[in-house]
RNA sequence: GCUCCCAUGGUCUAGCGGUCUAGGACGCAGCCCUCUCAAGGCUGAAACACGGGUUCGAGUCCCGUUGGGAGCGCCA
């Protein structure tokens, strides 16, 4: 096998949403794996559509999940003396030609195709020359009406079309600037692309560019069209489905090694691994291994892949991951030592980086809000006795680690009687506000003496 | 409507004719651990869409049916 030469072509008419993603990770890691190339080509012939805006936020969500293209960026939009060459090439050949039939009558028969129950096709009204050469031309390829084309698709094998379902395209508008299909071809060869990794909904295009290919004398590239990811009603994801776009779970708190690992796994697998590096990934990936039933985008199993991922990083390392999502609630971690102890004491409890810092936040209030259902149970008459107890034989705590602090409760429980629960929940109310939290003596170390004091006293004068 | 693609538990998937009384993972339920919640450990419920072939033998091959998806633009 040659040495691969792969793409990814998004168009800058949005953000680089989960689909694109999987699309550009695949041909990544195949050109990662096999020492190839991986090229970035932005496609913006859409003059109405594409923004420079939309441009950049793709690129930083490539750039996002540590996907690195090699040379230079090619844009289709600096490309159209090129395409036009192609275009003229075919017209002398005939083997396109022009039509002056205009977008609403092209409309209008479609629309009769489809009411009648038949393939809207073109006509082929203008096959043999413009029906009305005085109006502006588009052009067309003009298709073979007979035989079959067929192609190699990696992940499934040999696919054929009847030439006779297809139609002529237009290959140029009456503007002159070239549309999709044969943009795609030109760029494709003119890169010397090898392998042309996309996703399924392009498999109906291949026919026709597989024919401009052959009518351009062109070699014809491996192709491999890979499932569509769904959403959780089995349509195309989008939109109204939530967060699609690769940033937005950036923003959510997920980490990109994660991402990375979890887009991996839908459609391909190596036997029953789940967590993967993006080094491990670019080792084992393999484009023949891809399946080509349609998947789901699981937020449920993301959250537990990114758990894994977290599990694997350093306390220190933590805390400059979490501090972007506390500074979002407004809060600072400034004192880097007490927020990786703060962080590392709930790293096992949050899934994502912005759950972490919000579960994370009492340990950074001044003051700490109490619910008031947390209250009702645990900040009881009984409890707040022994609350103002327990702050009295604190206050005389000279070490106020954990071992220190366990005896202390043990001693206590033990002179009056009285269960861990009952002690530890209204401490943990006063501490955190709520009635879930990591060890208590592990909480009370961390916040130390002053604070640990401060916040059972406001406990104490708490009324609902 | 037509064409193409797809079909293993709710979800991601293993399985490439016998080792499948179908394996792993997420999620779910229960138990253990336990100061709460997690994490962790254990256990459990849960799938080969259906019908025909081929074969000694089919989740695995072929054909239908059904279901789903995508495409059918002077969008990409």
């Amino acid at each position: 096998m040659k040495t691969p030469r792969v793409r990814f072509a998004p168009s800058p008419t949005g953000n680089l949403h989960i689909g694109g993603a999987r699309t550009a990770l695949f041909n990544w890691l195949f050109a990662r794996n096999a020492g190839g190339t991986f090229l970035l080509r932005i496609e913006d012939t859409d003059q109405e559509r594409s923004t420079k805006a939309f441009e950049q936020s793709i690129l930083e969500g490539m750039r996002w999940l540590g996907m690195d293209w090699d040379g230079e960026l090619t844009y289709q939009s600096e490309r159209t003396g090129l395409y036009k060459e192609y275009v003229q090439k075919l017209l002398d050949e005939g083997r396109a030609y022009r039509c002056s039939c205009t977008p609403e009558e092209l409309e209008a028969k479609r629309a009769q195709a489809m009411a009648e129950g038949r393939k809207p096709k073109y006509d082929g009204t203008c096959r043999n020359g413009p029906v009305h050469p005085d109006r502006p031309t588009a052009i067309r390829f003009r298709c073979p009406t007979e035989g079959s084309t067929t192609f190699h698709d990696i992940c499934r094998g040999t696919i054929t079309f009847e030439n006779a379902e297809l139609d002529d395209l237009i290959i140029a508008r009456s503007d002159g600037t070239p549309t999709y299909n044969l943009t795609v071809v030109v760029d494709d060869v003119t890169m010397e692309i090898t392998h042309v990794i996309r996703g399924d909904d392009h498999i109906n295009n291949t026919p026709r560019q597989v024919l401009l290919y052959q009518a351009l004398d062109f070699p014809v590239p491996e192709f491999a069209h890979l499932p569509m990811i769904h959403g959780p009603d089995k349509k195309k994801l989008s939109k109204r489905h939530g967060a699609v776009s690769v940033t937005e779970y950036q923003k959510m708190g997920f980490l990109s090694e994660a991402m990375v690992n979890y887009l991996s796994r839908l459609g391909w697998s190596c036997g029953d691994q789940e967590i993967f590096t993006r080094e491990e990934l670019t080792k084992k990936f393999d484009l023949a291994s891809v399946g080509s039933a349609p998947s789901i985008f699981d937020v449920e199993k993301l959250s537990w892949v990114n758990s894994q991922h977290l599990a694997k990083i350093s306390d220190e390392d933590l805390v400059g991951l979490v501090k972007p999502f506390l500074n979002e609630i407004d809060l600072d971690a400034n004192d880097t030592a007490y927020a990786a102890r703060a962080i590392a004491s709930e790293r096992e409890r949050g899934r994502t980086l912005k759950e972490l810092a919000d579960i994370s936040a009492f340990y950074f209030r001044e003051q700490i809000e109490i619910d008031p259902n947390a209250a009702k149970k645990w900040l009881k008459e009984s409890h707040r006795e022994m609350l103002a107890e327990l702050r009295q034989r604190l206050s005389q705590l000279t070490s106020f680690e954990e071992e220190p602090l366990k005896e202390l409760f043990e001693t206590m429980m033990q002179e009056r009687d009285c269960k861990m629960l009952k002690l530890a929940q209204p401490v943990r109310v006063a501490m955190t506000g709520t009635t879930v939290s990591p060890g208590i003596y592990e909480v009370l170390a961390i916040l130390g003496k002053e604070r640990s004091l401060a916040r059972i006293d406001a406990a104490l004068r708490f009324s609902s």
